[in-house]
DNA sequence: ATGACGGCAAAATGCCGA
């Protein structure tokens, strides 16, 4: 049995007790972390170890940030995939001349399955360059899970994490809100579509059906109260670990309350 | 039409998020 989690805590610093707390009574083996907005060596690691947990991290600024926190092991960390893009900030800015290769994924094998914590680009519009960003982002990344499937069709691979996608029309409050921005246009669901295509799948989805199902509330204009969020934090199992799973969650409870992320953790049961 | 809220830092405004 593997109790498995995703969550994007928007600074692990800012949500330190909030996150402790939930696991001390959420029963979480593995929990993979994305916007830690961190750097490695401000990350709260003694807390999670006094929690009983191994963090693995990858942070070098103060956007993005992923990791890996896990009470069942932590092996073979990777920090980046194979040609993971860089995003270039601002090609007129010589410090930033050479695209940076952002902290947004991390891997390790824990109880025995490969889990990589993923925080997908924005995207921010789709006239924007972080949005040919995401896309060949999703795409390289795409590259190497096809890959990891050919290698070993057995293999037990997890792929967490805020994917900034909302795959259906029903995983967001408003289709015509959404109509001009990122997150719903054909290319982001093609993108997110070929993992499906390739043998992932969303394993809470069966356990946690939309309409009007979400993992994430925009903070302002009332979004959480008024239910007006979207579904874009996924598990996506291979198929030899997605045949293990049990039971799956959203908890919306803990995007109540003063101090919460704006989004909610994920949790997947695997037999 | 715009901003809202929230976090971070070479901080008191700008960048980023979705």
């Amino acid at each position: 049995m593997l109790r498995l989690a995703t969550w994007n805590v928007n600074s692990v610093r800012s949500r330190l007790d909030r996150v402790i707390d939930w696991l001390d009574r959420s029963d979480i083996d593995v929990l993979a972390l994305q916007e830690t907005k961190c750097r490695d060596d401000q990350f709260p690691y003694d807390r999670f170890d006094a929690a009983g947990y191994e963090v693995a991290h990858a942070g070098i600024n103060q956007w993005n940030g992923v990791a890996i926190a896990s009470r069942v092991g932590l092996e073979d960390v990777q920090i980046a995939f194979d040609g993971q893009p860089g995003f270039d900030r601002d090609a007129a800015d010589t410090l930033f001349a050479e695209p940076v290769v952002d902290s947004r994924a991390i891997a390790a094998t824990c109880g025995g399955v490969r889990v990589w914590s993923l925080y997908v680009p924005n995207g921010r519009a789709v006239t924007d360059p972080h949005f040919e960003y995401k896309l060949d982002w999703l795409a390289r990344l795409h590259d190497n899970a096809e890959k990891w499937l050919v290698d070993n069709p057995a293999a037990q691979i997890a792929l967490v994490g805020d994917w900034n996608i909302a795959p259906t029309d029903d995983d967001v409050w408003s289709v015509e809100y959404f109509a001009d921005k990122t997150h719903t246009t054909p290319q982001e669901r093609a993108a997110f579509d070929a993992f499906v295509t390739t043998g992932f799948s969303d394993v809470v989805r069966p356990y946690a059906p939309g309409p009007g199902v979400f993992t994430y509330w925009d903070y302002t204009r009332l979004r959480f109260p008024r239910k007006e969020g979207m579904k874009i934090d996924f598990v996506l199992a291979s198929p030899a670990l997605a045949a293990r799973a049990t039971a799956a969650l959203i908890d919306r409870e803990e995007r109540k309350g003063t101090g919460a992320s704006d989004h909610a953790p994920v949790v997947v049961e695997f037999e």
